[in-house]
RNA sequence: GGAACGUUAGCUCAGUUGGUUCAGAGCACCGCCUUGACAGGGCGGGGGUCGUAGGUUCGAGUCCUAUACUUCCA
């Protein structure tokens, strides 16, 4: 059979992917005879596409969950998808506008019978996606936040926690968005740094007889009737209901217990004191708009004012501002600073640069406003989530996390709950005609704790809230919930699989998902839903620009796998990744992934194209000592990449075997047994060969799972059903002779050296050369005579005592070696290199020397350090000793 | 205003308890090498006073202080 020169991984990766569904290898369940291990996705959104966020934290999650079954786990990935509220809402509401259908003028009924429509129109595509990067999930345990069980847990916690009264109602100043007019949390609020300006805004003073009421500076007092408020937003003028001073402020002594009018309006509002009042900021004077700032709105309630809430839902202005009724803010904004300026009303404006909330969904700027809605106290949740996290009962990977967790955790605000949107959780309250509410998990039971309260309600007369809940609310439960641990809390897979092992996503929403999740698991099981936390950073573009649709930089996962293969394109991920850092990605990453590929493909080429035969060829090489270095190395490797992956260091763990195989297995070891052209190979040495390659390709497989197991396939004879999916990982093996890595190292580098001297001397690669060697330690060069030949086309090696004259040299510890060359060396050239090198070893020693002669360091220093320097020491000396003696040589 | 267990080669990053065989890797760059597994390859090479300024120490990329810049949070 004829093996293709380069790996083309298209038919391939379909190929496998069946292969693995239908041997059901990702199948997962309840097994007292293994360990657990267990991952929930990050449910994505039902109706979204996958992104490259998307691609790197799952490629992390089946790196992690490939390793654990291969190491005869019960390995369980979770898969799902998320209904997401609002942007799925958002989304069916553009397509309904493109036929012409406004939502508002739809029933709620209908318009959910088109969001379902749609969800089941595009509620796979994501998923399918994944199977397209190779995630290994467990299929037939998809589950959707929306699905009817998961529904009923939601509507069961939602009465539970009011029960418990941590659930309550009331009219509190929240974040609302005009364009999706609803209310958000405070995490879906993102602020900016924008230039705003700072208008100065004359308020006319009330009843008063043009006296002097300000001075500034040194001028002489003015004869004035107003005072200046400076504010970034004028348009809510008609929403003040004071203006308020520092009681310490001695210009505005005058003022107390006066009032201003608003201007335009001429409404009378007072001047009330209040030390929350910078004296610094602007001119020191506050208008006082409790229903359109926080605050303000503690203000408000601090000294009773009066609320005026002047917005519509949609952010345009109502009847009570009396003025531009109907028009956005941002447009009354132009129109009223014109028209104030008209009045002659506005002193100056001054450029200001102000942070602005914007909707993380809608991009919209918020607006703080009063509202109704539903609130989850948060406090008494958030202690265990706390204290696990910081007593690493939960770890954190990178643990900086922490700090950001609990800084949040400590100040945690109650979660506003109920959003105004018709896809998701309906909340489970129902309203009695009195306005009085009852909360329940059905419409019979609120019908039933209603009647209770008033005997006259009848199931028409009680109405349910309109709202739905967040989407966060169901998505908290899902390590739970995906297990059906609410419905049924003594099942065997959640009894088996929870808490499960590790969470991978971004570290964006370790408040919106992972802090609730944690408090979720404490509150609701009593235990912690993960033990793990690997949070990636964002993936950004090389320039290190978020990826966005505007800018047009955020590649198609699609079209990368379909270009560079789906392990390509993964290990392209995973090469730049350190943990909860940003990603720069860079096409070039995933490049460098499909080379990679290409390379362990062309080393199966080269094995696979071997003849075997019993014994060595009598002008055979003896390569034992390549396999013995082998094994040593593998096991050397192998301990390091299990330290990477217990730490979580994903790139670091792929770096070192993309190492293993590619300088190690492919330079060194394949270079080193390779037989020469045309000739067979020993038997013992291709059966090795043929170990070694499978133990790569099995550290290999949860990072590339495709090629390494259409290579695993071909490699040796295997059964139908056989997958490298489920081949045993390789252990570190105590018997192996580590011995041989130094001597191996020494090996190596006089190949080096002697590649190097050909170089630097425009010798060919094909001339052969003699070499001898003088050392003290003939049997550590032994074992590798013919390697050495082989790989540094040496003609013969012959070991000395003495000097050899008339040749390159280089030196080694204190080994010397000489390479004769037909050529004339140039002394003088061979002088001065060996000159430099005995400097560099002559100042080497005296920083030793002074080191060692230092008592100080002698006595404090640790034993191990001490002896590793008298070490250097020696080395050191000899190495000087042969450069001497190499310089004395040319004379 | 607060935090960073951020600032190391052109780029992206390692560097674990302070010890000049640690100043490293990958990519990029520069030489040389094609009938030979792979030119998507091989063999070599150049390149950084570890943000800046002080300090502690026998010794600092590593610890302390200040400062600049960057990022995150409010």
């Amino acid at each position: 059979m004829e093996l293709a020169k380069t790996y083309d991984p298209t038919a391939l990766e379909e190929k496998w992917y069946r292969y693995w569904l239908e041997h059901k290898f990702f199948a997962a369940k309840p097994n007292p005879d293994k360990e657990p291990y267990c991952i929930v996705i990050p449910p994505p959104n039902v109706t979204g596409q996958l992104h490259m966020g998307h691609m790197l934290n799952n490629t992390i999650q089946d790196v992690l969950v490939r390793k654990a079954r291969m190491e005869g786990k019960e390995a369980c990935w979770v898969p799902g998808t998320d209904h997401a509220s609002i942007a799925t809402e958002a989304k069916v509401v553009a397509m309904l506008k493109e036929k012409g259908i406004e939502k508002r003028s739809i029933s709620r009924e209908k318009f959910l019978e088109y969001a379902w429509e749609w969800k089941e129109k595009y509620g796979g595509i994501i998923l399918d996606q994944l199977k397209k990067l190779g995630a290994s999930c467990d299929w037939d345990r998809t589950r959707f936040t929306m699905e009817p069980n998961l529904s009923e847990a939601v509507t069961e916690i939602f009465v539970a926690l009011y029960k418990k009264g941590l659930i309550y109602r009331g009219v509190r100043m929240v974040n609302w968005d005009p364009q999706s007019r609803t209310a958000l949390s405070d995490e879906e609020v993102h602020y900016k740094e924008v230039n705003a300006k700072l208008y100065y805004i004359k308020y006319p003073i009330a009843e008063n007889g043009g006296k002097p009421l300000l001075t500034t500076g040194n001028q002489q007092p003015e004869t004035r009737n107003y005072l200046i408020i400076a504010t970034t937003r004028p348009e809510t003028i008609m929403a003040d209901t004071a203006v308020c001073i520092n009681p310490n402020d001695e210009r505005y002594r005058h003022l107390h217990s006066k009032k201003a009018i608003i201007p335009l309006i001429n409404r009378e509002v007072p001047i009330i004191e209040d030390k929350y009042v910078s004296m610094e900021f602007g001119t020191g004077c506050l208008k006082v708009t409790p229903a359109h700032d926080l605050n303000d709105y503690e203000l408000g309630l601090k000294h009773k004012l009066p609320v005026i809430d002047i917005l519509n839902e949609d952010g345009t202005l109502n009847e009570k501002a009396q003025l531009y009724v109907g028009m956005d803010r941002f447009a009354v904004r132009k129109q009223i600073v014109a028209d104030l300026e008209h009045a002659g009303l506005l002193e100056k404006v001054e450029e200001y640069k102000s942070n602005v909330g914007y909707s993380e969904r809608t991009n919209a700027v918020i607006e703080p406003k009063l509202s109704l809605q539903w609130f989850l106290k948060m406090e008494e949740l958030a202690k265990p989530a706390l204290d696990n996290v910081l007593n690493d009962s939960i770890q954190f990977h990178p643990p900086r996390f922490k700090n950001l967790y609990r800084s949040w955790m400590e100040n945690i605000h109650n979660w506003t709950i109920s959003r105004q949107l018709w896809w998701g959780h309906r909340i489970p309250a129902w309203y009695l005609p009195d306005g009085d509410f009852v909360v329940a998990e059905s419409p019979e039971k609120a019908l039933e704790l209603a009647r209770a309260k008033d005997s006259t309600v009848t199931a028409s007369s009680l109405k349910q809230d309109e709202d739905v809940l967040d989407t966060w609310f169901s998505s908290w439960l899902w390590p739970i919930s995906v297990f059906d641990g609410f419905k049924n809390p003594d099942n065997p897979d959640i009894k088996y699989f929870y808490p499960t092992n590790d969470l991978v996503t971004g570290f964006d929403i370790i408040f919106f998902w992972v802090a609730r999740m944690i408090m979720a698991g404490y509150e609701f099981k009593g235990e912690k839903p993960f033990r793990n936390v690997y949070f990636t950073g964002m993936v950004r573009d090389k320039l290190g620009r978020k990826m966005s649709k505007q800018l047009g930089n955020s590649p198609n996962p699609l079209e990368l796998i379909a270009q560079y293969g789906a392990d390509g394109v993964r290990t392209g991920m995973l090469f730049s990744s350190p943990a909860g850092n940003d990603l720069l990605f860079d096409e070039k990453l995933c490049e460098q992934g499909s080379r990679f590929n290409n390379k362990i493909w062309n080393a199966f080429r080269l094995v696979k194209g071997w003849q075997v035969q019993p014994v060595r060829s009598e002008n055979g090489c003896d390569v034992n000592a390549a396999i013995r270095w082998f094994e040593a190395r593998f096991n050397e490797v192998l301990t390091e990449l299990e330290d990477h992956y217990q730490k979580f260091r994903m790139s670091d763990a792929l770096q070192t075997v993309y190492k293993l195989a590619w300088d190690d297995f492919c330079s060194w070891y394949l270079e080193m047994v390779k037989p020469e052209m045309g000739q067979p190979i020993e038997r013992e040495v291709y059966e090795a060969t043929v170990r070694f390659f499978e133990d790569i390709l099995k550290v290999l497989h949860p990072f590339m799972p495709f090629i390494t197991e259409e290579i695993w396939q071909q490699l040796q004879e295997r059964k139908r059903g056989e997958s490298i999916c489920v081949a045993p990982y390789p252990q570190v093996n105590g018997t192996a002779d580590q011995g041989i890595l130094p001597e191996a190292a020494t090996v190596f580098e006089a190949i080096t050296q002697i590649r190097n001297l050909r170089n630097s001397r425009g010798l060919s690669p094909k001339e052969p050369l003699p070499l001898f060697i003088r050392t003290e330690n003939v049997v550590a060069y032994q074992p590798f005579e013919c390697i050495i030949q082989k790989l540094a086309n040496i003609s013969s090696i012959g070991f000395v005592t003495d000097k050899v004259a008339d040749a390159a040299s280089f030196i080694i510890k204190a080994d010397e070696l000489y390479v004769p060359l037909s050529m004339t060396l140039d002394a003088e050239k061979e002088r001065e290199k060996l000159t430099k090198e005995l400097e560099y070893a002559r100042g080497f020693r005296e920083s030793v020397l002074k080191k060692l002669g230092n008592e100080r360091f002698v006595s404090n220093a640790k034993p191990e350090v001490v002896a590793a320097e008298k070490q250097k020491l020696a080395d050191a000396e000899a190495k000087i000793k042969a450069l001497e003696e190499g310089l004395s040589r040319l004379g």
